[in-house]
DNA sequence: ATAATCCTAGACCGATCGGTATACTTTCAG
DNA sequence: CTGAAAGTATACCGATCGGTCTAGGATTAT
């Protein structure tokens, strides 16, 4: 009896892959045990409330990361440098198109109902991050707001298109267009 | 022992509308019966293959909806009216964002393995016949490309956004946006 | 009216589902 | 060294899965 995997963190991101491939619906126990080589009594050890609870905590850990990489500097750093970083942090994320966004995947069908309040909260929250940084760079107000939703759905939807192509270089030159469409809307540095 | 359904092709939408809801792994036969009203009797009278079949069923009727409203007057028409009426298509069909892209949604998890082709098929001639209408119209090759993608995917970002803040609205407000970008980037009628 | 066909209801099948319980090993503090 | 706590493996549970099948109602052509 080996020990894989030593506490809950390490167990989230190994289930996560397995939900992201498979959707919520998709990921069985036994096909979460394969995948992770997690047995069902370890499952259940860290997530005693079963695949519910799992996908909660990968949507936490999802959401943490981005506070951390993409949503904090937003709301708190220098908006060009933040937006700059955003740009970095979203092509490592998503492995230049060749991961999907688990959120925006729960989004599409009912698993949206059980887990409304994070998904909102993720989306709204770098809607509003983007927004008010872009306005703090000098965007005016009402067009900050667009282009702040334009960017996280253009970004959503190059995943979907990139995915059903199956050509992930179009992720990476759709953030390349978004981000120059994004800079030319920011007036320069006075 | 009413009869609710005529033909196959009746049953097509109705069966269309559960998968949209839950999903692939998420439409389990007895969800289907009991959201339809029609017994497995009829569904395997209709779709011998199964689940497969439905599904494969609905790519296809949802493609032939796509070729006769958007994809063939963006290839046979005049370009300038076929892409106008694209966007009142799109409206149409996405009931203003209340719906989703059930291909597009496919396209997210290991569903589209399964349905690899039409899913790559209708995305591709999307974006194709987009670029050739704007190359008529007049746009300069390369940016025909990028526009058409970059207006493919920004309406299916539009459509993960507006189910995850579960606002509608933005939907329609995203099309707008994506519409007049497109018209600016076309030249003015000679 | 009748026969052939089309369509439907629902019992039934083995497999798999999510989840529980238990017996086991490993780890580590005392 | 020992015992409690942490972590793991797996048999097992009732429910549900996708799919099959049969009996019979509805429809149509003759």
């Amino acid at each position: 009896m080996t020990r894989l995997v030593f506490e809950k963190a390490d167990a989230v991101p190994l289930v996560a892959e397995v939900f992201r491939e498979l959707g919520f619906e998709g990921a069985s126990l036994s096909r979460i045990t394969e995948r992770t080589g997690l047995g069902k009594g370890s499952l259940y050890h860290f997530f005693p409330g079963g695949k519910e609870e799992m996908a909660a905590a990968i949507l936490a850990d999802i959401d943490a990361w981005f506070v951390r990489h993409v949503f904090e500097p937003l709301e708190k750093g220098e908006p060009r440098a933040a937006i700059a970083q955003m740009w970095r942090s979203v092509n490592t994320y998503f492995r230049s198109g060749r991961r999907i966004c688990l959120v925006g995947a729960f989004a599409l069908d009912e698993t949206r109902d059980r887990f409304a309040a994070p998904i909102h909260r993720y989306f709204a929250r770098w809607v509003e991050a983007l927004r008010r940084a872009l306005m703090r760079a000098g965007v005016e107000g009402a067009a900050a707001g667009q282009f702040a939703e334009q960017t996280v759905a253009g970004i959503q939807g190059a995943l979907v298109l990139a995915r059903a192509l199956n050509k992930n270089a179009l992720f990476t030159r759709a953030l390349t267009r978004l981000a120059q469409r994004l800079d030319a809307g920011i007036p320069t540095q006075p």
